[in-house]
Parts: C-alpha cells; sequence; structure tokens
RNA sequence: GCGCCCGUAGCUCAACCGGAUAGAGCACCUGCCUUCUAAGCAGGAUGUUGUGGGUUCGAGUCCCGCCGGGCGCGCCA
C-alpha cells in the first residue's frame, strides 16, 4: 500500500513519541475518523498515554504534534491536535491518488492479503438432511458460508468447503419408509415425512428402485442443484455413514477412551465434557448400544482437524447448545478448541410487503430455496442474506428483495458498476483512447467526489481482513452500498469524456473509472454476486 | 429456572480495539435530465441507543440488576 499506509504512520508517531520522551504503554492506535473534517487518519494515543505519563492529555497530544511537524512526514500535509487530546492526520491529495495505482496494479486480487499464509480452513455448511429439498431456513448460512468462504480464501488462507451428509439413522430410514408408502398409494407412516414434494418424488421413483438408496441421491441432486444456482459448489461431501464403514467412530470412541475422558454409567458410554466446560456429560453410546448424534459428529470434526489447521462450523440458532459440546469434545481428544470455530446464523423472517410469509406452508412443505431463488434471482437472494450481521435476527421482505426499484440496495450496487462501464463504452465510441496509467498524470483529481471515492477506496483492504477475519461478510455489503453511493455522486458530478472536459482531466478520470470498477468487481465477487455491464 | 442471541430514527439496519456532533436506506417534503443509464444526484425533518446503576478522560460498545422478544436446555438430530 501506498503512503496512506497505517504503519508507516504509526511508526511516525511512535518515533515522534520516542523524540519527546514518552512510551507508550500498548500499541499506537490509529483510525479513520468518522468525520471528514477530522482528517484522513487519527490517533488517541496521546488520551491512551496521558493519564501513565500524568500528563494533562491536551498538552501531550499538542508535543506530540510539534514533534510530528518537525519529522515533516510524506504525504501529510498537516497533521493538527482536536478535541481532547486527539491527533488528526491530513493527506495531501497525491498520497491519495496513489490509491488509483494500487488498485489497478492488484486488478481482481485488489483486498487479497496473505494473512492466512497457506493454512487450511475447513469450512463447513449447510449440512441439511438428505431427506428433501433445501428450504428457505437454509438459505442464510448458506450464503454466509460460501462468503466466509470466498473472504477467507482472499486473505490467503486454503480453503475447502464443506457439507457434512447425516444419510444413516431413523431420519433417514422415515424418509425411505415415506416414500416406498407413497409409491404404494398409501399415507406415509406414522411421524414419517408428509410433504408434497414426497409424492412427487414417489412418482418419479422407478418400480425396482430401493427407495432409500434412490431418496437418498434425489435429495442430494436437488440440493447439490440449488446451491450451484446460488454459485455455491462444495469441495466435499462427507458422508456419515462412511465412517462406518472406515471405522472412524469407533477410532474416535477409542482415542477418548485413552485420554480417560470417557466413563461407562446406566449401561451407556459418556463423555465427560463437564471437564472441558459443558454443563453436564453428554452420552455418546446409548444402552441399546447405539451411537447418539454427538459420536459420529466428534469423529467427523477429528476427521477435519487431520485434514485442515483451522475449522468453521456454520450453525444454525436452533443448534447453538451444540457449541460448548462440540469444543468440550474437541478439547478431550487434544485440540485446541480455538481452533474450532462455530458461528450462529439467527433466524430470518420472512415477509412479503409488511405481512409475515410463513416457512411452513402445508403440512410437511416448506417454501423451498429454490422457490426464493426463482422469484427474486441470485444476487439478490445472495445480497440480501448477507445485508445483515447474521448474529441479529433479520426480517427479510421478499417484495422488496425482488423489486427493480431503487429502493433494493444490490441494484443500487450493480448500477454503479454499470455506470462504470457505460462510460468507458461511451469513451470507445468517441474515439477515446486511455493511455497507460504510467504516462498519466493524476493530479487533475481534485474534486471532492473523485476524493470522495478514493478515500473508500483506500479502506477495502482492511473492510477485507476484518470481514474475513472475524467472519462479518456483511461489513464488505456495508462497505459496497457506501462506495456505491461515492461513485454515484463521482459520476453524477464529474463526466469523463464530453465537451469541455480537458484531455488530460478525462484521462485521470478514466482510471478513477478503472479503480471503481474494480473495486465494486471484487466487492461483489466476495459476495458471489454479480457485476453487470449494464442494467437495462 | 439455566444458557446463547437480540433490543439504536415511523420501518429495515450500520457503527472497526471503548473515541470527537450515533450513521445509511426506505417512507415523507423540495429541487435537478440540451454531454457518460433519473435503477441517479442534492437539500429538508426524524433519536432519553429498552431501562436503572457501575467502571473512566470518554460507554450504543465493557460489568451488574431489571423489562421485552427469539432460540436452546433428551440415552432426539
Amino acid at each position: 500500500m501506498p503512503p496512506m499506509n497505517r504503519d508507516l504512520l504509526i511508526n511516525a508517531i511512535a518515533d515522534a513519541l520516542a523524540a519527546i520522551g514518552i512510551e507508550p504503554d500498548g500499541a499506537i492506535e490509529l483510525e479513520r475518523p468518522a468525520q471528514r473534517d477530522h482528517g484522513d487518519w487519527s490517533t488517541n494515543i496521546a488520551l491512551a498515554t496521558a493519564k501513565g505519563a500524568a500528563r494533562n492529555p491536551r498538552e501531550l497530544a499538542a508535543d506530540l504534534v510539534e514533534s510530528l511537524e518537525a519529522a515533516s512526514l510524506d504525504g501529510v500535509a498537516k497533521v493538527e491536535l482536536a478535541g481532547p487530546g486527539f491527533v488528526n492526520f491530513y493527506l495531501e491529495n497525491a498520497s491519495i491518488h496513489d490509491i488509483v495505482r494500487h488498485v489497478v496494479d492488484a486488478g481482481d486480487s485488489f483486498g487479497s492479503a496473505d494473512i492466512g499464509g497457506g493454512l487450511r480452513v475447513n469450512v463447513e455448511f449447510v449440512s441439511a438432511n438428505p431427506t428433501g429439498p433445501l428450504h428457505a431456513g437454509h438459505a442464510r448460512g448458506a450464503c454466509f458460508g460460501d462468503t466466509v468462504a470466498r473472504l477467507l480464501s482472499h486473505i490467503g488462507y486454503e480453503v475447502t468447503r464443506e457439507f457434512y451428509i447425516n444419510d444413516r439413522g431413523v431420519q433417514m430410514q422415515t424418509f425411505a419408509d415415506s416414500l416406498a408408502a407413497r409409491k404404494a398409494g398409501q399415507e406415509p407412516p406414522e411421524g414419517g415425512y408428509r410433504g408434497q414434494y414426497i409424492v412427487d418424488w414417489a412418482a418419479a421413483m422407478p418400480d425396482d428402485a430401493d427407495p432409500f438408496e434412490w431418496g437418498y441421491a434425489r435429495a442430494l441432486d436437488d440440493q447439490r442443484s440449488v446451491l450451484a444456482s446460488l454459485g455455491i459448489v462444495f469441495d466435499r461431501w462427507f458422508s456419515e455413514r462412511s465412517m462406518i464403514e472406515t471405522g472412524a467412530i469407533e477410532a474416535a470412541l477409542s482415542a477418548l477412551a485413552e485420554r480417560g475422558v470417557t466413563y461407562e454409567a446406566d449401561g451407556a458410554r459418556w463423555l465427560a465434557s463437564t471437564r472441558f466446560g459443558d454443563d453436564k456429560d453428554r452420552v455418546l453410546v446409548r444402552s441399546n448400544g447405539e451411537y447418539t448424534y454427538l459420536a459420529p459428529d466428534i469423529a467427523y470434526h477429528r476427521d477435519k482437524f487431520s485434514r485442515a489447521d483451522r475449522l468453521i462450523n456454520v450453525l444454525g440458532a436452533d443448534h447453538h447448545g451444540y457449541v460448548v459440546r462440540m469444543k468440550a469434545a474437541m478439547e478431550a481428544l487434544g485440540e485446541d478448541p480455538a481452533h474450532l470455530d462455530m458461528p450462529i446464523t439467527q433466524l430470518v423472517k420472512l415477509m412479503r410487503d409488511g405481512e409475515e410469509v410463513k416457512i411452513s406452508k402445508r403440512e410437511g412443505d416448506l417454501i423451498e430455496l429454490a422457490e426464493i431463488v426463482e422469484e427474486i434471482g441470485v444476487d439478490a437472494t445472495r445480497f440480501t442474506y448477507l445485508l445483515q450481521s447474521v448474529s441479529s435476527p433479520q426480517t427479510f421482505d421478499l417484495a422488496l428483495a425482488s423489486s427493480r426499484a431503487m429502493d433494493n440496495p444490490v441494484y443500487y450496487v450493480q448500477m454503479a458498476h454499470a455506470r462504470m462501464a457505460g462510460i468507458v463504452r461511451n469513451a470507445t465510441e468517441v474515439g477515446t483512447e486511455r493511455l497507460p496509467l504510467a504516462d498519466v498524470d493524476l493530479s487533475p483529481l481534485v474534486h471532492e467526489r473523485e476524493l470522495e471515492v478514493m478515500r473508500q477506496l483506500a479502506t477495502f483492504d482492511e473492510i477485507v481482513v476484518l470481514a474475513a477475519s472475524e467472519h462479518l461478510p456483511h461489513r464488505v455489503t456495508t462497505w459496497l452500498r457506501e462506495f456505491a453511493a461515492a461513485v454515484h455522486g463521482f459520476y453524477h458530478d464529474c463526466y469523463v469524456v464530453g465537451e469541455g472536459i480537458e484531455p488530460e482531466l478525462t484521462q485521470a478520470r478514466l482510471w478513477l473509472v478503472e479503480a471503481s470498477t474494480i473495486g465494486l468487481r471484487v466487492g461483489l465477487g466476495l459476495l458471489g454476486v454479480s457485476a453487470p455491464e449494464e442494467m437495462r
């Protein structure tokens, strides 16, 4: 990064502090002020160290400013004392211009970093039972998990997307029995699956098919295809059943036993999870000899740890109770529980024109994810699910998300991209050729709209790192909305080609257009949303 | 009863590690198309951040207590 880089400024601040004999107790914090007139960067170091140094914060800050001014920092136009003791930095336009070269050089790797250093991250998400189509309740976790995977990959992790298939146990058998019953023209058994899709699938099932295997394959195909339509492709579909064959479950149970963290009681085998922070011990093998759900899940996580350095397991709100016991189980196996992250996605309430839409339609039938995608489109589906922090409950208005109007944020952002593309088309049509960036002087970019676009671009790197490492994809969505606003403003007030615009300005602006295009394209791409050339 | 998440403008939501005057969009009102898409731009109004304490230079953010909502608390998954 260019001289706007925080590390350089932090070093300068450290030097200036040393020069006035102050030793900071912690790291020097540098933040981007919320308000424009507080400059481009700001540090609270004087406030933070004043107490330890037994100094008045404002006086200390004044000394710091003086010391910084004496150092006459490259690219910094002004250093100012403000408020109770903040020190604000104002950059010269020339250092703001550098972001354009940075973005253009980076291209599609704009915002990428090497934080991960090739560390292997396994992201498990969706993991729905293979007993029917994916429904609306799966959508948020699907969009979230995939986007977290994209983000981590962008900052240098080696990412595997994984789907765990619960393909054994009572649920599957009930599903198979329900299919068989419908095939025979009968009602599903007591407690069976009663959805319309069972009737439809049974009708499509060949007479000689095994309902269990056929239904399993049908459900997987169905889930796989709707996910693919959303741009979500898993690297691995991990079968629970396969662990019976490989003996992985028994191996995991033995490993726990060897570590002395299991015991027998009441005819069952227990995991002493309370030793690792759980509020009660958990049964692994029931007194009838069957595994609880936990045993294969532990074996599965153990397997993932053998293949990856960090695990992420995206869960729905109704499974949050699972977090502590799985971490306990991993710790019991000698893994570092901090290497297992289990983000919880809170529930989504669906609305249409202000009225709540119930996720369950008829008995056994839920609103399918495919229906949502069909109604509002892939881009709007992903963008809308990624609009907010998943730790908050979400209200999702289908009518709003499907509207092509300006009240739909996804089109607002895409429109900004289409407009940039339109400028390039227009330039080509009138025969204006863009010169190589190395030959273009960016100093004509002094309009407040232009500066705002560049300032926003300069924040992207840190937003991506934050969004990826804290699993906060909505930070990218928010950035895109703000950036798009800056781009629309620039578009409106700064004509790029046309009469009365100096050729030098046109050249500089064409490169700002290019940088903006990259910013929008990369940001949208991280969310899995397309960046259209036109929106007609 | 215990645990997790949430409570911010009329509505939907932001707010990086505790920072300066809590921000956007929608809805409402007013302007702007004779050069690149008006799916846009500009301006206006909107707040006891559920509530009561505490911590400190500074709290929407951290701690404690209440109120309200969601989800869990099985030898189900």
